[in-house]
DNA sequence: TATGAATGAGCATTCATTCAT
DNA sequence: GATGAATGAATGCTCATTCAT
C-alpha cells in the first residue's frame, strides 16, 4: 500500500516520545524558543498535534525535557572531542575547531545560548546550565587544572557567540592564540596541571 | 475586552516615541522576546494599543528600533564607565564591577544577549551587533591592544552569562584573576600598549 | 453591492455588544450552558469570532454580563405581565398563563434554571438570583403581602419546571386549584393584604 | 501527558461498573454536567482512562445511566424518610428538613436539579425525571392524597432551590409555614385522604 | 478482558494588523 | 494626527473516542 502518503498509519511507534524531543530542539534552533510550537514539533516529527500534547503535560514541560536532552547528548558528545588528545597541540586544535565548528557545531551551539536565555527567566532550567557548566568544566580541566578550565569555558562562550555572529570568520589564528594565552605558559602537560 | 485604564488625555506628547521604545527594552528584559507584543508594551508605556502601530510599522520594526536604541545608549554608558580610569588597577577593578554588576547591570546583560540570539536569526540586526562589537572591543582596546581587547571582550561576555545564571556569585578574586591573566604582564600603561 | 453575502462588512455596528449578549442567551437557552461557547454564540450572533472575545474578556464574563441583562429584561417583563391586573380573578389568571406559557415563555423559563444552576456554583452570579427572587417577590407582594409571595413564588417555580418536562400538559384547573389555595382565602383585595 | 497515579493492580473489581457511576455522579454535582469528563470521572473513580470507555459506550450513556442510578437511590432514600413518620406533625417536620437538609441533601438537590435540566434538553431522560416524579408524588400522597401531592411537590421542589441559593438560610419557620398551608386544614390523617 | 497510546475536532484566548472615525 | 474597534490567523490545550496490544 502507498506507504509514501503524508502520514503512514503509525499506531505501534515506541520511541515517538524521544523523536519528537528531538523535533523540538530542531525547531528551538531553527526558530528560537519564541517559534516553537506545538504545531511546529509536531510537523517537524511528523506526527499528529495530539501526539505532541499526549506525551508531554505542556510546551514548557516538552521544552525542559528537550534541553534536558540536549545537555545529555552534548555532554557525551564534548567529552568525545577530547577521548583521543594526547598532547597539548591536539588539545588546543581541538578547542579551536569548537569554536570554527561549521554547520554541524551551529545548531548545538544555538541550543546552548537559547537554553542560557531560558534559564535567564526559568529558574527550573538552572538545573540544566549548572549541570552544563560544570560538566565541561571537568571536562576542560582535566587538562589544565580548575582555575584555568572556568577562564577557558568563559572565553569559549564568548568566542562561539562572536564567531556565529561575525560577518566573516575570524581568522583560526586569532583564536588560537586567545586559547593559548588564556591557556597560560605552564600548561605543558596533557593531563592535570601539578 | 475593552480594557480602558485610567489614562490621562496627552495631546502633546512628543517623546512618546522614546517612551515606546523604552517600554519595550522593559519588557523584553522581563519577559524576553516570545513575551514581547504591541499590547504589553502599550501597558508598560501607559499607551493606547493604537499608538504603538501608529508608530511602528510593524512589531519587528519596532523592536529593531528598539535594539537600536539600546545598542546606542549602551555604548555611551560603557564609554563613560572608563572616563575615570587611570591605572591599570582601575581599569581592572571597572571590569570586574562590570562582570558582578547588581541589579542595574541586569537589564543592560539580558537585553545584550537577548540581541545576540536575535541577531542570529535577522541578518537585520546584525549591523547592531557588529556596531556593538566593534564599539567595545575599541573602547577596551584603548587599554590593551587589539588583540587583547577581542580576546577581553569574549571572556567578559562568557562570564557576564555565567554570573547571571550562577546559583551562588563566583568570588570578585576568581574574576579578576581571570581579567588579570587575559590582560597578560606586558600591560601596564593605562592607555594604549605600544 | 451584494449586501446579502456570508457577513456584511460591519465596520461601524454599535450595540454590537448587546447583539452578542442576546445571542448569548438564546445559544444558552437552546444548548445549555455547557453548549454555549464563543463560537456558537458567534455564529448566532453573525459576527466574527475575534469580536466576541474583543468585547469580552472571558467566556465566563460573557456568560455573567448575559445573565445580568436577563434578569434585567425578565424583571421589566415580569412587572409588565401584571400591570393591567386589577381584580383577583385577573391576578390568577396571570399566573396560570405564567405557568402555561407556550413556547414564548419556554426560553424564558429555560434561561431561568440555567442562571439558577450556574449561580449554584459560581457565587458571584449569586447577587444576581437574589435580585431576581426579590424582584419578582415584591411585585406577587402587591397582590399577596410577603409571605404569601414568597410561597407562591416557590410554588410557581416548581410548577414551571413540571410544566417544562411534563409529558403532556396537565390541565389549567389544576393549576389553577393550586395557585388559589396557595393565596389563601383572604387573600381578595387586588392590591396588598392588610 | 501519561499521568500515571499511583493505581494498585485490581484484578478483581466486579463493582467497578457502579463505582464508574457513582464517581460520575460526583462529578457532576461537583462541576456540572458541563464539567464532566471521561478523564474527571476516571480520576474520581480511581480507574484507568480506558476502564471508563470500556465500559460505557459514550459520555452520553454513562451520564444516562449515572442519572438512572440517582433516580434509584434517590427513591429509595425518599421513602426511607417517611417510614417512620405516624403523625402530621411528624410528616410536616420531614419535610422541613428535607427543605433545610445540610450538605448531605446538598449534593442529591443538586443532581436533582441538574437531571431536571438535563432532561429538558434530552427527551431520553424524560423518562427518568417522570418516574422520580410520580414516585415521590406518590409517596406524599400516602399522607396527603394525590392533588395536594402534586402541589407539594412543587412546593418543596421551588424551596429547595431557593434555600440552595439564599445567601443566609430562611428561618425553619417560614419552610414550615408554607408546608402547613398547602397541606391545608383537612389532612390530620398520617395516611391517605379518603 | 482491560488499558495505554493515539488522534482529530474543537475550544478559549491572544495577537498583529487594518481601518473608520 | 491618533485611537478604539474590529478581525482572521494562530496558539496551547482538552477531550471523546478508537484501537493495537
Amino acid at each position: 500500500m502507498a506507504r509514501t502518503g503524508a502520514r503512514r498509519a503509525r499506531r505501534y511507534d515506541p520511541d515517538r516520545r524521544t523523536r519528537i524531543l528531538d523535533a523540538a530542539l530542531d525547531v528551538m534552533a531553527e526558530h528560537g524558543t519564541a517559534g516553537t510550537t506545538h504545531r511546529t514539533i509536531a510537523a517537524r516529527a511528523d506526527v499528529p498535534l495530539g501526539s505532541v500534547t499526549y506525551h508531554f503535560a505542556s510546551l514548557a514541560d516538552l521544552q525542559a525535557q528537550a534541553f534536558a536532552r540536549y545537555v545529555e547528548l552534548q555532554s557525551a558528545t564534548f567529552e568525545k572531542l577530547f577521548e583521543d588528545v594526547e598532547t597539548h597541540e591536539q588539545f588546543v586544535e581541538v578547542l579551536v575547531d569548537l569554536v570554527h565548528g561549521g554547520p554541524a557545531r551551529h545548531r548545538s551551539a544555538v541550543l546552548g545560548f537559547e537554553l542560557h536565555l531560558a534559564a535567564l527567566r526559568n529558574p527550573d532550567l538552572r538545573v540544566l546550565t549548572q549541570a552544563w557548566t560544570w560538566e565541561s568544566r571537568a571536562v576542560l580541566a582535566r587538562f589544565t587544572g580548575p582555575g584555568t578550565a572556568a577562564r577557558l569555558d568563559a572565553l569559549l562562550e564568548g568566542m562561539i557567540m562572536h564567531a556565529l555572529l561575525a560577518a566573516e570568520p575570524e581568522p583560526r589564528e586569532a583564536t588560537r592564540a586567545a586559547i593559548v594565552q588564556t591557556l597560560g605558559p605552564a600548561t605543558h602537560t596533557p593531563r592535570g596541571d601539578p
